[in-house]
DNA sequence: CTAGGGTTAG
């Protein structure tokens, strides 16, 4: 922030300002996430190029706005400027935030007729707009297509395929990967391993889980044992994901907890419910999310005096919680 | 080659 500062006046005061240094403070602003600012700056550039417009579009995604991303892409072809890699890769990814699959397929044809090279990353980029928009056949071709894969591409296809309920699929991908010779690595195994939750693909998933240490030597991260708990607890291996929790190597974070709790609510084990949240509250680990799953897995048990119990506890909770949240908020901005 | 780009559970 402050550095930004300094780099903005030493801006303002040089004789010799040159595209690519427009640029280069517009990608400073971007890269503190300050796109209001860029964007101002962006209105005031004499001359803009497909980097400056490729800076914003990004700079857009980064923050969440995916409409202002593609608005400002719609803007460039107006302006004639042909857009390059970056700013495809950038209206692609916000199309598939959006699920604008008409103007996702509108900028595929355009890298085909303008014969752009279907290199890893727009490969990628194609293959995780046409899975976010429904698509997945369309990201099969787009992954057939491409000349050359890397893990990003397996990656992002077997988080689509999953997010379809095509575990098998998914997991012979995993296998597939092998043969081509690319390395899995730590998101690649959380998609698979939450592929095989979704669909109760428990021995396998399993397998797979053992395998990140044995084969692919990657030691399981907490994101790990939290697709693990959930994985048996869905299944309603109850007592299974229990002994995962108590003996994985370090502190189960909200996310382990909450696949727990889940599993409580969706296999009615009030008791263990409650069991794990005095647990919690003793190891001062809080989240509303936790009391909105406890709150459901009273209410499933028809316990509806526990339910109001939740609902107070909650409130007064959220209250103390404020304070504590915007410090730690701020304390994150301060650091840039 | 440059200022710019892709995957993540709940």
């Amino acid at each position: 922030m402050v550095l930004m500062r300094c780099a903005r006046m030493l801006f303002d005061v040089s004789l010799n300002r040159d595209v690519v240094t427009w640029n280069a403070v517009l990608n400073g602003y971007v890269k503190c996430g300050d796109v209001g600012s860029a964007k101002k700056l962006f209105d005031e550039m004499p001359e803009r190029n497909a980097v400056s417009w490729s800076v914003m579009i990004n700079g857009y995604v980064k923050v969440g706005c995916f409409k202002e991303a593609l608005e400002i892409f719609n803007e460039m072809q107006r302006s004639g400027v042909r857009p390059n890699h970056a700013g495809i890769v950038g209206a692609l990814s916000a199309c598939g935030s959006l699920g604008a699959l008409d103007q996702g397929k509108w900028i595929h044809a355009y890298v085909d007729r303008s014969k752009m090279e279907l290199d890893t990353v727009l490969g990628t980029a194609l293959i995780d707009m046409y899975a976010k928009c429904g698509s997945v056949e369309a990201a099969c071709r787009v992954f057939e297509d491409m000349s050359r894969r890397d893990v990003y591409a397996f990656t992002s296809l077997i988080s689509g395929l999953s997010n379809h309920g095509d575990s098998v699929m998914a997991v012979e991908l995993l296998k597939r990967m092998g043969d081509e010779g690319i390395k899995p690595n730590e998101v690649t195994f959380i998609c698979i391993l939450s592929a095989c939750a979704r669909v109760g693909l428990v021995d396998e998933g399993l397998r797979v889980f053992e395998s990140m240490n044995d084969v692919y030597g990657i030691k399981p991260e907490v994101e790990h044992y939290g697709c693990l708990v959930d994985l048996l607890g869905r299944a309603g291996l109850l007592e299974q994901a229990k002994d995962v929790v108590r003996d994985m190597p370090m502190e189960p974070d909200i996310y382990v907890l909450g696949a727990l709790l889940n599993a409580c609510r969706v296999h009615g084990d009030a008791d263990l419910g409650n069991e794990m949240v005095e647990g919690l509250v003793s190891r001062s680990l809080d989240h509303s999310g936790v009391h909105v799953l406890l709150s459901n897995i009273y209410a499933s048990a028809n316990q509806w005096d526990r339910v109001e119990r939740v609902r107070k506890g909650m409130v007064e909770k959220d209250v103390k919680k404020v304070p504590g949240c915007s410090l730690i908020k701020e304390g994150n901005v301060e650091k840039e």
